[in-house]
DNA sequence: TAGCTAATTTGGAACGTTCCAATACGGATA
DNA sequence: TATCCGTATTGGAACGTTCCAAATTAGCTA
């Protein structure tokens, strides 16, 4: 007795199943399920009732096939366990998926291996735009290469060396700046700047900030202040570290992003140090946890959701007419001043 | 004089132009691209010489409609601003990425016509299976239709009331009967619990375990311990307020989650009141974060990573061999104490 | 040399859509 | 009645793969 009852393996229902049961041809049943104006009203709803009662499902796969293009649009993350890029991408999908996108999502994890590799599959299936925060030292290559595929590509958060595309990010030496005038206006005079020294452009710039700010008050920069460290909340301990060994102890640090000042707010609390009294803070991006730490931290906010969305929107317009100009946008951030960065003692 | 430069629009290469450039058949290029071992090493090089050379991309979409399947798994998150489901899905991610499937990802922000309409379209790109977390108050019907789609389903979190699924998930109860023994053997008496009343199967266990270690030490609670607030950091704040107006007034706090206890301690240093020494709390997930916070917080470590990981090896055992039987995973938390959660004073 | 086997290679027929040119059908006009 | 027109519908050829059964080749053996 031979078992055949193993997997159920029904054949799936297709258009023609659809066109059968309700009298048509498959053209018409695809006419209607795109709601063409061409088909008379009861004929579609005709077609509309076997469909439900065939529990047919579009299959999107082999009409994307015909028609050389698809509905996904590939996101490239590389640090998700960062909240502002955990934020940014519920932008940019929020904005994809009104518009009737769906999201290809990888994460690289700042792995080159891993990124090229996302990049390519997602070329594989033929994904109608992409938007790729690039990893750290991505080649420039690579860029060149995604973008002479001829895919829409918008880049994110850190600009390319060179070459044109089409990028979204904030103004990061602006941002830095702000920040450090606040400090400055406060009254603080021995300034830290906690970042990781030469993790590449967008380092600079917020460096470069902080340093006109500095330069505009007539104020010099000790070289110990620029406190070299690992970019995540446990570097930011670390900084602290660093910046209470230094002789004469600096009173406020600017941070490199909020993640950062999280771990020095940390570090401090544990050093029985109160934030926004005995040593000031800023933080950049303006996550939403900013609002809520203890105390609330001053940051420089550049609205990690809706800079996703503009990414998005680039990429949108960009689909919906390929020779839109390539745009350059960057964000004006907006400086948030919270508890964490009272004056000095 | 007609312009025709416009758009390049080149005809995308083929395995046909392959085969046609290396003197074989499609047939043979196609099991080159597969590396098959049927194929003559020395034609096997021959025919990946002309892929580099045209520039050829292999093209899913076609391949996967001929095959009937794909190497695509839908991922459903419902609050991404909460770091947990953030580092859940980097692991979900991880694990599906190396195991060669590529994720779409959506985000319904607990929102059930959004996450109807991502199922669906899931579904007609025909992804290979899916890992979905469902938003509050998903109806039953939803999870069954999916269910019998055929394509397999792994549910995490959040458990449904009935029926068989694949489920991956925390022992809420025991979480929260840790975490409330721990404060209860610090010396606390007056324990308030806060979460979101009537959120669903989640706030039952929890609180079920909270009010067990309570009878536990025949300890019996006050109706307004029982801190009805959103489950977000605003919420946190919010049931500090609330406590601090109870009389007598909690010593200490059971959190819900994580980014509750986020809000609470922020509120409570706003207050004046110093996070484990005036007032004791703790959180719930495990979030990388609750390190780095001021001061550091006790919280139920479900190990958001590999809980995301494990949902997807479930999946992919499943997408392996689809008669593996329905597993229901629970993982045991771990109490990670911190400094939140001193005795009372 | 014919016949057998194993190792490679191959030509069509699918997969489920969309597109296009062509057809069918009333009804109005000449 | 023949012709035209607009509206609705349709059949077949794509899209770029994989699958399958069959064909080709080379090397042995009888």
């Amino acid at each position: 007795m031979t078992q055949q009852n193993h997997a159920p393996k029904r054949r799936s229902v297709t258009i023609n199943d659809v066109a059968k049961a309700s009298g048509v041809s498959k053209s018409t049943v695809s006419l209607v399920l795109r709601s063409s104006p061409l088909i008379a009203p009861e004929t579609a709803e005709r077609v509309r009732k076997s469909v439900a009662a065939l529990g047919y499902v579009y299959n999107r796969q082999a009409a994307d096939l015909r028609r050389e293009s698809s509905n996904m649009i590939g996101i490239v993350i590389n640090d998700l366990g960062n909240p502002f890029f955990a934020e940014m991408l519920v932008g940019m999908e929020r904005r994809l998926a009104d518009a009737g996108y769906i999201s290809l999502m990888a994460h690289t994890n700042e792995r080159l291996d891993i990124q090229e590799r996302v990049l390519t599959s997602m070329h594989e299936y033929h994904a109608a735009g992409m938007i790729l925060c690039p990893a750290f030292d991505t080649p420039q290559a690579l860029l060149e290469r995604t973008r002479q595929s001829g895919i829409p590509l918008v880049i994110v958060v850190r600009e390319p060396a060179a070459g044109s595309y089409n990028f979204v990010g904030a103004d990061n030496e602006r941002g830095t700046f702000d920040a450090s005038r606040h400090l400055i206006e406060q009254g603080h005079r021995r300034i830290a700047f906690l970042g990781r020294v030469g993790a590449g452009p967008v380092y600079d710039l917020r460096r470069a900030g902080f340093e006109r700010a500095m330069r505009e008050y007539d104020l010099s920069i000790s070289p110990e202040w620029f406190v070299n460290i690992a970019l995540t909340r446990e570097g930011g301990r670390d900084g602290i570290r660093q910046c209470l060994a230094i002789n004469p102890r600096p009173t406020a640090a600017v941070c490199y992003n909020d993640i950062v000042a999280f771990g020095a707010m940390s570090e401090l609390g544990e050093h029985g140090l109160m934030v926004g009294r005995d040593f000031a803070l800023t933080g950049f991006d303006g996550v939403a946890a900013t609002a809520h730490t203890n105390p609330p931290l001053t940051t420089v906010d550049v609205g990690p959701g809706s800079l996703g969305e503009s990414a998005a929107q680039a990429l949108l317009e960009r689909l919906a007419d390929a020779d839109t100009p390539l745009t350059r946008r960057l964000i004006e951030p907006r400086l948030v001043v919270r508890q964490s960065s009272g004056p000095p003692k």
